[in-house]
DNA sequence: GCCAACGTTGGC
DNA sequence: GCCAACGTTGGC
């Protein structure tokens, strides 16, 4: 199982949404970034994903979800009422993938960007590298085990 | 709302 | 293919 970090902003879809509906997988669409893009198509079912609210009140790690359905061709791409729609994505040749979470758990406490940055075992994470814009973003085992086990629960 | 960082666009 | 302009991200 390979592990992830996704940042999405809460107020649009956070770990309560997944959670307000722990059956219901959600399809996670928008990502707009070519590398970012990249990384989805290589999710595969049962990848776990770290969920991290950013661009609100309490930013950092919130909860873990998982993949359920590998990257398929985000729709909103083609959707002219959507935020995400792209017109320059050729319908024969989607541009954009999402993929589908599932709810896994909440962190019992919100893990900090600030507790995030005074773990060493993390520095290398892209999402603390200054300047750093990836919306997902792949996460070792190592730092995987670290964030959980920050959080108090427990390995993978 | 500010601003640094960085990706994308488009003219040449 | 270069690079300036522009837009977006995201913490503060």
């Amino acid at each position: 199982m390979a592990c992830w970090l996704a940042k999405t902003e809460p107020a649009e879809c956070g770990i309560a949404d997944f959670e307000r509906a722990p059956e219901a997988a959600i399809a996670w669409v928008g990502v707009r970034n070519y590398q970012a893009r990249n990384y989805l198509k290589t999710m595969t079912e049962g990848d776990g994903v770290l969920v991290y609210h950013s661009s609100c009140k309490l930013i950092g790690v919130a909860g873990v979800v998982q993949v359920t359905r590998s990257a398929y061709p985000d729709p909103t791409q083609f959707d002219p009422s959507s935020p995400y729609h792209d017109p320059k994505s050729p319908v024969d040749a989607p541009r954009w993938v999402a993929v589908d979470m599932v709810f896994v758990r909440c962190l019992p406490q919100l893990l900090s960007l600030d507790a995030l940055r005074s773990m060493p075992a993390l520095a290398q994470m892209p999402l603390l590298q200054r300047g750093n814009r990836l919306s997902v973003m792949p996460v070792s085992a190592a730092e995987w085990d670290c964030v959980l086990q920050m959080a108090g629960g427990a390995g993978r």
